[in-house]
Parts: C-alpha cells; structure tokens; sequence
DNA sequence: CAACCTATGTCAGAATCCTGACATGAGTCA
DNA sequence: TGACTCATGTCAGGATTCTGACATAGGTTG
C-alpha cells in the first residue's frame, strides 16, 4: 500500500463525489417531498410532463432515468389517481402520449415549491463562476460516459 | 405560462444534471463490474475496506450511501464466501472491524481496474482546470446539502 | 449510581426498481 | 408484398434496497 496502483483514491474521486453530491441531493428532495405523498420518480414525472406535455411512457422513463416498466406502473397509478391521462388510442404507433391533469398540475406546483427550495440551498454556496463551470463538467463527464461501454469490434477484414 | 415560476427548468437545472451523470456513471461501472458478478455497493464496500481497514458496518454503510441493514446483508454475503472477515466479538462497544482476506483483495483488484477505466473515460474529455472546478463544485453542494433540512426551530424567547 | 441519549448489529416485512418476455406498430430493404 | 429491425406498452417474477423494530454497548448528565 506504498503506491499509485492500490486502487481509487476515495478521497480525490470525482466519480465519489458524484455519487455523494448525487446521493445527498436525493436525500434531500425526498425529504421534501414526502410530506407531499410524492417521490423523486413520482415529480420527476409530473415535471416532465408539465415542460413536455405529450411525453409518451418510454420518453418519460428516460427522462426520469428508470426503466419504461417502471414509469408504466407510476403512470398507471397516475392515471388512475386523476393526474394525468392518456388517450384509449395511440394517435400513431403504440406511443400513448400523456397530459397533466388541472390535478397533477396543482400537485406539481407544491412539489416544485418544494424542490426549488431544495436546489436553491444547494446553490447557496457557489459562486455563479461556480455554477457555469459545475454545469459545464458535468456536461462533460455526460458525454464522455455515453455510448461507448463497448468499444467498437474490430472491423475484422481477416478471414 | 409565460414566466419564470411554472417549475424548474430541467435544460439549466444542475440538480437534474447531477442526477443525469450520476445514472451514467452508474450505468457504466454495473456494466464494466457484471462480468465480475460484482454491483456497484459490493464494489464500494471493497475499496473501501482496502483504504481503511477495520472500518464497521455502519462506516461501510455510510461511506457506500446504503443504509445499515443494506450493508449488512452484503457483510454477511462476503464473509460467507471467504472476501471478507470479521471477529466474533466486538474489541469495543458493538462495532465489529471488517477486513479484507488475500481472497477479497484480489477480487477487488480486478474490479479497481474496471472501474479505473471507467473514471478514465469519464475523465477523458475534461481539461485539468475543468476536473478541480467540478471537484470544488461538488464540495460545495455536498456541504450546503448537509444537515439543515430542518431549520433550527425559532430559539423561542416569547412568553 | 440512575436515567437518558446515541450508535451499533441484526432480524423481518414491505416498497421500489429491474430483468425477462410477449405482442403490436412503424420503418427499411429486397 | 414479405422479412427484418427497432421502439413501444404491458405483464409477471425476481433482485435490491429501505423502513420498522428490538436488544445491546457506551457516553452524558443530574
């Protein structure tokens, strides 16, 4: 343990900051949200909704970053609870595109009262330099991480 | 609709952005760690031990953001199959000290050098200036999100 | 010392989310 | 047109994590 290559240093990790930051700020919002009867899934859904309207199941899952199973199962509960409503039909394909209810929409509102406060404390001590160099990394690190899991098979022109 | 107070705009929001890189960099370490029948909170669990040896249930919980029990199930998986050991009886109070066996450090050796490639990728697109600026900008929001989630109640010097 | 508070390990049950699977609708290509 | 591929909605089962609860160890305060 006198060398580079024990492991990862915890401690100068920006992947173990993110996970903490990650964490604290769930934490943090289902801590508010609970008075409310919602989770982070649950607003997450609702606050798509209201900026996308028309997001079918699947957009709506990747934009809460769950399965599509599992935002099926919300929405259905959502739908049943007078929140938001889909049509009997899909207009085109088989994407069923969903609407906020005046209900959801109230429902939002309280929920985003809530959630503004929780980012706002979490802003509260950086700097707006900070803030625009934070936003850039972490677009960053996004890109850096999408797609490429499996690095592209050799073309393979042998044989 | 037409101002600033119909919700939180998620194209500006760093608390959805943190959550989005957050669910890629977990997505990524889950793909490179399965091959090694391994998750993410068994992963952490091992390194953390390697960088601190004797930590304790609860600490290894804390340090993987999983509650007591979460961790302890995994303990118990891990000392059952030899990655692990702890004494049968607590040195002091209740804590039981968990080590590594030669068995678990080499498990995690392989699993260290998966993620390493993970974090390198991530890392990969950032310019060192960038890298400090999330590191400090994470701190930041970590520190604000600690603790006060109740306000300290009014001090009360009425009556 | 006794009462109290906090932290810990552990068990049991419940909630949450995911993986697997199937059928349907749309686009592509020959 | 028919075969293929891809995305979607949905159901069922399983894996993972959490909440609730209990007993114990240690420190604190009167």
């Amino acid at each position: 343990m006198s060398q580079g290559d024990a492991g990862i240093d915890l401690n100068t990790s920006l992947g173990y900051l993110l996970k903490e930051a990650s964490s604290a700020l769930r934490v943090a919002m289902e801590e508010v949200l609970r008075p409310l009867g919602m989770g982070v899934t649950h607003y997450a859904c609702l606050e798509l909704l209201a900026q996308r309207p028309g997001l079918s199941n699947s957009e709506l899952a990747r934009g809460a970053f769950v399965t599509r199973q599992t935002m099926n199962v919300l929405l259905q509960n959502l739908e049943r609870e007078g929140y938001v409503t889909r049509p009997a039909e899909a207009p085109v394909g088989k994407a069923l595109p969903a609407r906020l209810t005046p209900s959801g929409r109230r429902s939002l509102d309280q929920a985003t009262a809530a959630v503004r406060s929780v980012e706002v404390r979490m802003l509260s001590g950086m700097t707006e330099a900070e803030r625009s160099a934070a936003f850039h990394a972490l677009k960053s690190m996004i890109l850096s991480l999408a797609s490429p899991p499996t690095p592209p098979p050799p073309p393979a022109d042998r044989g």
